[in-house]
DNA sequence: AACTAACGCGCC
DNA sequence: AAAGGGCGCGTTAGTT
């Protein structure tokens, strides 16, 4: 059956805006309509046809139609500003501006305009907007222009483009490309819902953790809460050194020196390992002061409305494919801290991650059949470790990171040995990204997402050196070009096995955001929203009788975009699930295999 | 005072 | 001699 794409734009002001109705090849297939409430109209059709809508960005169309739009929402799109930047990568062009403008102007032959900043707030967004030379829209499309004739125009040429492509890397990017869209959908909704966050339990943590919130003009005047300021006189006391101000790391260096333990930083491994009464001390110092200063009160204030904590998620923010974010440090909320997380009364979450998810990905790329065998069972390290590191779970680990990281210092040298001689497959895909990086050029995740090319400054410190031999400049050359040129090998080593994993990531979270829309709603219409995603791990907010299928559609979900990224693979992805009030209390355990489940195409 | 770069550390 | 990937964000040190 041909696939039904609705073109949408939306008016500038108003609720109104025009539909196109287009074949699979983007070509229209009906008149323009023009509609007065664009969200209804959407909705009636996502009822009758469950097209793919087609626009120019999700962060601009989708996040003014959301609120207007029944909970069912819409099913899939086709996101031209995602879209763009990973057609671009296929045809050796990086960074260009992915906007649609930018695209139009680009097969136009006009000047092009430069992009917003990524992920920027649609206000600040307008403001940068208003100055431009170009564009008085977020597209960046020229006065003149009709948007939406703009929007079928750079469509049906992103559909030649990926038509266009070499057939081995076909199928890939036409996922990816429905995978990107997806998330685009995900990462507007989780903004939109936002993530449960108790304003009570966090207050109760905090007191706990750094006592009393200081009042504004103490914490204008610098003064720290009770707890906190407690622990710096401890720390004083502990370094005979009454006037040492702990937030000082000179001062500390001296102190510490003082007492005859000599350091280079205060760095947080260092001090793990000085044998000295302060040092525990200055660790949770630290420790608190972080949360003081990044996840306290004032954190609270600027972030967390009506009892959710809304970010903004920029997909495609991180080269590999990982999602950034924007506000609130959303990707690194303090474990000590996610005890706040806490589902609404009636509610629960539903948490899971892919444990060892890379190393896995690393044996489904790799088809290495000693990395399958170790991970089969369930914990892949201690696989690793009964099979070559004499049981030894802690150097299997280590060894294995360092191969994936590119890491050869310290303990880890003889360890790669070991992988290299048992692990060939494995260790050959790394090495090869390596050897392709430090050699200046880009490399494939498993969907066909491309690593960027080296910079120029890279190329010059480089191309020199060594009279262009990049295997003995990476091997052993000195000084910024060798530096250099590992560097890159890392990079680009770190990058098939990190990309991949964000493939599979973006696979999961689009099939379970199908799957999760087509559960029956709770009673009073309730529906599981996905509410948080960093990586590997996903929350999923949902009604207390929906829950146990909520978890048994991640599973579902995790086996869906095991199969649809690494085909036939016997590797699996299992995902760690648990169904709790408070994100922390899911503590992670040892994984356990998914159930299979067989069933037709990508949905998404 | 306002800005930038480097650093450290939170998360994966 | 140096020898671990990707981010966001807050602080500090240095600059203008």
């Amino acid at each position: 059956m041909a696939e039904l794409r609705i073109a949408v734009d939306a008016d500038q002001d108003g609720p109104g805006g025009r539909l196109q109705p287009l074949d699979e090849h983007g070509q229209p297939t009906g008149p323009v309509e023009r509609v007065r409430e664009l969200a209804a109209a959407m909705a009636a059709r996502e009822q009758a046809q469950r097209p793919r809508w087609v626009w120019a960005a999700t962060d601009e169309v989708y996040v003014r139609l959301l609120p207007q739009l029944p909970a069912s929402r819409l099913g899939r799109c086709h996101d031209v500003k995602l879209v763009e930047p990973l057609l671009l990568a296929q045809e050796g062009a990086y960074g260009e501006p992915r906007s649609l403008g930018a695209a139009w102007a680009r097969l136009r032959g006009l000047p092009v305009p430069r992009d917003l900043p990524l992920g920027l707030a649609a206000a600040e967004a307008d403001a940068h907007a208003q100055d431009a030379l170009f564009a008085p829209d977020r597209s960046r499309l020229e006065p003149g222009v009709d948007p939406l004739t703009a929007l079928v125009a750079v469509h049906t040429e992103q559909l030649r483009r990926l038509a266009a492509l070499p057939e081995q890397d076909r199928h890939g990017l036409r996922l990816l490309v429905a995978a990107e869209s997806a998330g685009g959908l995900v990462a507007a909704e989780m903004a939109y819902d936002g993530l449960p966050w108790s304003t009570t339990v966090h207050d109760a943590l905090l007191e706990e953790l750094l006592g009393a919130r200081p009042t504004a003009a103490q914490a204008a005047s610098g003064a720290r809460p009770p707890k906190l300021a407690a622990l710096g006189i401890e720390l004083q006391e502990a370094l005979h050194a009454r006037q040492l101000n702990p937030d000082s790391p000179g001062q500390v260096l001296q102190a510490f020196a003082k007492q005859g333990v000599s350091l280079t930083s205060t760095r947080n491994w260092m001090l793990r390992q000085v044998d000295h009464p302060a040092a525990p001390l200055l660790l949770r110092y630290k420790e608190l002061s972080r949360v003081y200063a990044a996840h306290a009160w004032a954190w609270r204030d600027a972030w967390v409305r009506g009892g959710r904590f809304r970010p903004e998620y920029v997909v495609g923010g991180v080269v590999s494919g990982r999602w950034a974010s924007r506000g609130g440090g959303a990707l690194q909320i303090p474990r000590i801290l996610r005890g706040a997380v806490v589902a609404d009364p009636g509610w629960r979450l539903v948490v899971a991650d892919a444990g060892q998810l890379e190393p896995r990905v690393l044996a489904a790329l790799s088809g290495d059949p000693g990395l399958i065998r170790a991970g089969a069972a369930g914990d892949l390290y201690a696989g690793l470790a009964a099979d070559a590191f004499g049981g030894d779970r802690a150097r299997a680990k280590l060894g294995l990171l360092g191969a994936m990281y590119g890491q050869t210092s310290g303990e880890v040298g003889p360890l790669l040995a070991i992988l290299r001689r048992r692990f060939p497959q494995a260790m050959g895909l790394v090495e090869a990204a390596a050897r392709t990086g430090e050699a200046g050029g880009t490399v494939r995740s498993r969907l066909g997402r491309v690593c960027p090319p080296p910079s120029a400054a890279w190329q010059d410190a480089t191309a020199a050196a060594y009279g262009g031999d990049v295997d003995a400049l990476a091997e052993e050359g000195g000084g910024r070009a060798g530096s250099a040129a590992r560097s890159r090998g890392r990079f680009t080593r770190n990058f098939v096995i990190q990309a991949s994993a964000a493939d599979w990531a973006l696979a999961l979270i689009a099939a379970l955001r199908r799957r999760l829309a087509e559960l029956p709603p709770g009673p009073a219409g309730e529906r599981p929203r996905l509410v948080f995603f960093q990586h590997d791990e996903i929350v999923v907010h949902s009604p207390i009788a929906l829950a146990e299928a909520v978890a048994a559609t991640v599973t579902a979900s995790a086996e869906e975009a095991r199969r649809l990224v690494f085909g036939d693979t016997p590797v699996h992805f299992p995902m760690d699930t648990h169904i709790v009030e408070r994100y922390a209390d899911a503590k992670g355990g040892e994984p356990t295999d998914s159930e299979l489940d067989d069933e037709e195409g990508p949905g998404f």
